[in-house]
DNA sequence: ATAATATACTAACGAATGTTAGCGGCAATT
DNA sequence: AATTGCCGCTAACATTCGTTAGTATATTAT
């Protein structure tokens, strides 16, 4: 009988979700199926229900794990007493190297998150409008603090985040710049479109 | 009997795929049902079928009307004798435009097209690497111009093409500011990452 | 009016889906 | 050594899926 292996202190639950995430990226939520999953745990269907109450309980645990992160970053980065443009920097930064690191769970959760059903979906929606509206503020501050050019924030916050997530394209193609450029090129570009000279 | 209505010179074909963009949208072409676009034309599932081959063969249409739209354009901005950023800020706001006006299919062509199968799946990649490196070139154009900051070139297209996808966005949010806001925010960020100064 | 074509319907198909029930074996605790 | 709980198995389930066959009706052309 073949178990599960567990490495590095995962419970099984947690590598069953973790193998998730890459298959749910690489198929989509719904293209991906328990029998799918099952075969890259090594493992049969029914098997995984030992483990798991169902096939969208993973993806709460994926979309909310994620979630909770960016979060307790944006409660970090505005307690701090620095300038806006340095908060926004930090946030994008954080963005990134979650993109970078966490690809498969940050991506799953950002292009997924539909198919959670209620009360999760509404639940996810709220905090995520509440993300984007705790990011516009920053930038309207640097808006009157004159830092940051007269620009709609709400705008600015939607073309940084839908940025970031290019970084899919970056981790498929061929010939990768490493990750430290591709950090400092993605600053330069979204902090140099925003700062007034 | 309830006939599919057609308006404005479309077949019956162009009214099925239209609303499919729609619910592909809406839901993911995979979650959505040929007996949910059945009901969204008013019609019986089978009957979609004396117009189309398959259901892939709709996301076909939809994703290939869409590339081909961006290769004539960038085919006429290749052409003409402006200046590399002149050019790109073309580019952005057909992209922008394209998103503002034909939303449905744009989005599903960028977001389903994984779910094409060979050979379409095969052109259409091939398609969308050969679009990135033709923008890419045009932006290395302008930084050994030195019109444009030394940046990665193929990092700046994809920060650019992901955040207009972020369009999506402003088109369920509640407030929205106006297209044309939106167009010149939007360039004003993005080309205001790129330029020298 | 009649014939031909286009388009809709009902019924059904095989395949795939998420999930449950029930059983058997392995591993740790006593 | 015996017991308990964890975990994987096979088998099966009810649905839903895309699609086809065959038939009826509506529209268009003659």
């Amino acid at each position: 009988m073949a178990r599960i292996k567990t490495e590095n202190n995962l419970t099984r639950k947690e590598v069953i979700v973790s193998k998730a995430a890459t298959l749910f990226r690489e198929k989509g939520f719904k293209a991906a199926s328990m029998r799918d999953l099952a075969e890259a745990v090594g493992v049969e269907a029914a098997s995984l229900y030992n483990h798991i109450k169902s096939k969208t309980e993973i993806l709460h645990e994926l979309c909310f794990s994620v979630a909770n992160r960016f979060l307790h970053k944006i409660d970090e980065v505005e307690a701090e007493n620095t300038s806006s443009v340095n908060k926004i920097e930090k946030l994008l930064r954080f963005h990134i190297n979650e993109m970078i690191r966490h690809y498969e769970e940050v991506y799953v959760s950002d292009r997924e998150w539909k198919h959670l059903s209620d009360p999760y979906l509404s639940n996810f929606q709220n905090q995520r409008r509440i993300y984007r509206k705790r990011f516009a503020a920053i930038i309207e501050t640097g808006i009157n603090n004159h830092e940051i050019k007269k620009i709609d924030a709400p705008t600015a916050v939607l073309i940084m985040l839908h940025a970031i997530s290019g970084i899919e394209s970056w981790h498929r193609s061929t010939q990768k710049i490493n990750a430290e450029e591709l950090e400092e090129n993605m600053i330069s570009i979204l902090v140099g479109g925003l700062v007034n000279r």
